[in-house]
DNA sequence: GCCCTATGTTAAA
DNA sequence: TTAACCTAGGGCT
């Protein structure tokens, strides 16, 4: 799945296309059809990520909430106004990076026929979105949706004109420092930190230098302080980026591979080759369903 | 074509 | 802990 600066690229990138306009919604496979009446032919006033999540709300007061889950993408197309990304969401090559794909602004004809499972359908008078393969994608109340947010963790991403309040990083020291449970655990625990997935969890923790099993409370405050400043800047970094790069330049350059994905990360898919850093192979073990990878040399021999 | 994999989450067992 | 959700690409045959 997109990590959170994927959904916060779309949150931008919809406020970009359509914000303050009216949006024809339908699902050409069905399965949102009373949801998308519910908002079809609403203007669009509010677009904003939390975590790994998008909330989009409408000028009938109601919110969309989305959720890609492990498949799903946003594809974009319409006129010169479409500017920016083209689809974004589940990467389809790895490293992909999410950007415009080149092609030179066309005059915009409408939406193409959808072709497979399209579960939503945006358009505007200047292009529109298509939704596939989403884990969630339904139509919420403002309270609905505030109870969906108040679920989950602060988000290193948190937009500055937010108006929802998510504790930031203290609340992040809080949650993280008061459980017996791993880190590993924590990382991937969206009521601790939202946003963070696979990729960023393994490789925030290698750049802090931590063990992936030591425990929340085993953490100074300073320590976990620095693991969130760590990740608000390296998934900042994948915003303006379009893609997830954890590398610090000093340790891309010497790379026998200079060109990227091949130098992206530490030890995410990096598994029997070098740490980057001491040379040890990094290793990689299988929790709860998900791979991580770490370097026993930098960040502790493993599972105990 | 077939099988595996993937930056995720939830519900059932 | 496991299955289900449900999409696309890559490697293989």
């Amino acid at each position: 799945m997109p990590e959170g600066h994927s959904v916060h690229r779309l949150a931008r990138q919809f406020a970009d296309v359509f914000g303050g306009q009216e949006l024809a919604v339908t699902s050409p496979q069905g399965r949102f059809a009373s949801g998308a009446a519910r908002i079809d032919g609403a203007r669009l006033v509010s677009s904003e990520a939390h975590g790994k999540q998008l909330f989009l709300g409408f000028g009938n007061g109601l919110v969309l909430r989305v959720h890609l889950g492990l498949y799903g993408a946003w594809d974009f197309g319409g006129d010169g106004t479409f500017r920016g990304a083209s689809s974004i969401g589940a990467p389809r090559r790895i490293g992909e990076r999410e950007a415009y794909d080149g092609a030179a602004p066309a005059p915009y004809g409408g939406p193409p026929a959808p072709t497979g499972q399209v579960r939503a359908r945006l358009v505007s008078g200047h292009g529109w979105a298509d939704l596939r393969g989403p884990t969630a994608c339904e139509v919420l109340t403002p309270a609905e949706a505030s109870a969906v947010r108040a679920k989950l963790g602060p988000d290193p991403l948190r937009p500055a004109g937010s108006a929802w309040e998510d504790g930031g990083p203290e609340e992040f020291v809080r949650r993280l420092r008061r459980r017996s449970v791993i880190l590993a655990t924590l990382l991937m625990d969206q009521s601790v930190v939202a946003g963070v997935g696979n990729i960023y969890r393994a490789e925030a923790l290698f750049r802090q230098g931590l063990d992936p099993w030591a425990r929340g409370r085993d953490l100074g405050p300073g320590q976990a302080l620095d693991l969130w400043e760590d990740l608000a800047a390296t998934m900042a970094d994948g915003v303006r980026q379009g893609r997830i790069i954890t590398t610090r330049a000093a340790d891309r350059a010497d790379s026998a591979v200079p060109l990227w994905p091949d130098n992206a990360h530490y030890v995410y898919q990096r598994q029997g080759r070098p740490c980057r850093v001491c040379a040890t192979p990094v290793a990689v073990t299988e929790l709860a369903a998900r791979k991580l990878y770490w370097c026993p040399g930098c960040q502790g021999a493993g599972p105990r």
